[in-house]
DNA sequence: CGCTATGTTGATCCATATCAATAAGTGTGG
DNA sequence: CCACACTTATTGATATGGATCAACATAGCG
């Protein structure tokens, strides 16, 4: 693994407070490899034989069951990913798919998982972390089951207008099949569920997002700290 | 808290490896209570003062927005709930209510984050614990947006059969309008749902399910182990 | 340029929610 | 122990959100 990707990855939260030397045995085994669109970087179901790090470009988790697939994350850089497989050496529940052009480091999960073992304060920072994205997908959940698929989108594109800062211009940085898929529904449902806020003074044209009413937006939408917050 | 209680929690997976010391210093500052059914023992967007610990009873945990509500899941001894809030000193992100009378140990969520600080095995221990815990969770995301209501009733109906060591007979263990919340449906709609899988040999009689086809109720669900299995 | 994938729109269908009425439990107090 | 109230479960009728199917438009892209 190149020295020059060291400082990103040594500034993520979760290696941010581990031993000097901890880290090197990690990125000693670690490999960092350039993928082209659309690749398959793993399947759901086999072991989990490396951590993932992407460090830049992006990357879809999807699962699939019996012909059918949903969305269920697009990581951004830089983070981590599929960090409880590893740590519990269980199967990966989700696929993962490269959607541009992205850089990735590798580190072996038995590495991860003697580090964790050896260095406390990386394990400290994997529970933190491992906090943080079990409330993420709690939040995810609340938001399917308690919203409509309108009121999902209306929230949606409130949590990315605020984080662009509150911009009430803004392109949606990913295609609206996948923001379907991810939202859970049909593109043709998504389609038309834009349209649906039009009233509510939303207006798309590509993937250019407008807010002409954020107090009727909001109104609407409902937004919730217990659902859209990112962090807490 | 009564140390005939210590058993009991000392023997989670949690607690098993602590530090005796560590494990004085949680029991000493918390205390064991007996609650009555319907009793809403944490609301969600309250601190986290508390880590809980149900030693008797049963607790669901659910979830509100804009006056609709869900059940996210429920409970059962021994085992701890609202882990990750009480690890992130973060508001809960669920609600939760005993279902029957029940023995509750809570630890001031103070308490568990300096010992997690000072108790190494103890860290470790909440990594395996969490990391579990978030991977139900997307098994539980999976279930709901790539099966209809009547697939996920099925497969719920397979899990419950295999908790109870594969009987072909069982009794439902919770009422049918919070089975039905938590899988996503209406009490009518599961009633329906449940019509519905006679054809493939499900006769319900009040709580009582008997499976009289396995393998047409197998071949319908298409049970995964990616989605259904409890641990991995 | 076409070619192919993505997005939109319309028509229709289906799963599930909602509304309403009834039945069946369950618990409480007389 | 029964009558009453109250909650839960079932069933039917209907409404609706969202899926599906089909046609067409559009936009990237080799």
């Amino acid at each position: 693994m190149p020295e020059s990707d060291y400082p990103d990855i040594r500034g993520l939260h979760l290696f941010k407070d581990m031993a000097d030397e901890h880290f090197l045995s990690l990125t000693r085994g670690a490999y960092v490899q350039n993928f082209p669109p659309q690749i398959e970087l793993i399947t759901e179901g086999d072991p989990s034989d490396f951590l993932h790090i992407l460090l830049s470009g992006s990357v879809d988790l999807f699962s699939t069951w019996n012909g059918r697939e949903t969305s269920m994350a697009t990581v951004r850089p830089i983070s981590t990913f599929i960090l409880a497989a590893t740590i519990r050496d269980a199967p990966y529940l989700m696929s993962a798919r490269t959607l541009e052009k992205s850089r990735i480091a590798l580190i072996p999960s038995q590495d991860v998982r003697s580090v964790f073992d050896g260095d406390n304060s990386f394990a400290r920072a994997i529970v933190t972390e491992l906090a943080q994205c079990y409330r993420s997908v709690v939040k995810n959940t609340k938001d399917l089951k308690l919203r409509t698929s309108l009121e999902r989108l209306a929230n949606y594109i409130l949590r990315q207008q605020n984080r662009r800062g509150g911009a009430s211009e803004f392109d949606l940085d990913f295609e609206k099949r996948r923001l379907a898929s991810f939202l859970g529904m049909t593109p043709e449902n998504l389609s038309r569920a834009f349209k649906g806020l039009q009233p509510y003074g939303v207006t798309v044209n590509g993937n250019r997002i407008s807010i002409d009413n954020q107090k009727d937006l909001e109104r609407f939408a409902k937004p919730s700290p217990l659902i859209d917050d990112v962090s807490t």
